[in-house]
DNA sequence: ATATCGATTATCT
DNA sequence: GATAATCGATATG
């Protein structure tokens, strides 16, 4: 075996994994979006068996029509109307092309708010997240820290580690296990918190409502304000 | 380490 | 027709 290795790359999970209720999601998206943090991420097959589980380190609250970099700024549109419908429902879009970024609605139902996903802590079924990044694994075991970061950090990276598209995941009941794609929490205590400016965006950029795991590897982008 | 740029398409003006 | 809640590659310090 390795010796050197601080710390394992990737802690094994093997307790149970409890799905949140909607009324966790039917408040404002600051608070959704702070304590959203350290909580999981499952993709479930057919079996109700997880296939991936992940941890949500980073994400950013969108505010709703008040906030002019969320996409419900213009209103209510077929893009939008997730995040205007009840808390707890995934909100998919598309951008520059190519990704799909995922979100889940907050707020009460007429109101919009969204938390997006900007970075996950891979826990559980690390081979397929590769192949469904089209990144290629000689021998799992031997996976390292910076392979296994371009999996889940960053929104773009998540959304295609987990297959998440707007045809198949969009409007769908992110508090339900049935859905096949899901939130729970496992008991897992968040020690430090830090909150910086959006990442990506040109309108309301000033804003401090991005939030991420203090040291934790696997949040994107910049670790400083 | 930071900077710049091209890719590629749904959505809105 | 312009823009975008991104990524990966390339260039340069």
């Amino acid at each position: 075996m390795h010796v050197g290795h601080p710390e394992p790359p990737l802690r094994n999970h093997n307790v149970s994994i409890q799905p949140l209720p909607r009324s966790f999601f039917a408040r404002s998206p600051r608070r959704v979006a702070r304590e959203l943090l350290g909580k999981v991420l499952v993709r479930t097959g057919d079996g109700h068996t997880p296939r991936l589980t992940a941890r949500i380190v980073e994400v950013e609250a969108y505010l709703g029509e008040q906030d002019p970099a969320s996409h419900a700024y213009p209103g209510p549109t077929s893009r939008n109307a997730v995040m205007f419908g009840p808390a707890g429902y995934a909100y998919v879009y598309f951008i520059y092309g190519n990704h799909y970024c995922l979100n889940v609605s907050c707020e009460r139902e007429g109101r919009a708010g969204a938390v997006l996903f900007r970075a996950l802590e891979p826990l559980t079924g690390v081979e397929e997240m590769a192949r469904a990044r089209g990144i290629a694994i000689s021998h799992p075991r031997d996976l390292h820290q910076r392979d296994l970061v371009k999996l889940t950090s960053g929104p773009g990276r998540l959304g295609e580690a987990f297959g998440v598209t707007r045809a198949r995941d969009n409007g769908c009941d992110l508090t339900l296990p049935a859905s096949g794609l899901w939130i729970g929490a496992d008991g897992y205590r968040v020690r430090v918190i830090r909150v910086t400016p959006r990442i990506g965006i040109t309108k309301a950029a000033e804003k401090r409502l991005r939030y991420f795991i203090s040291d934790n590897p696997f949040v994107s982008g910049r670790k400083t304000l």
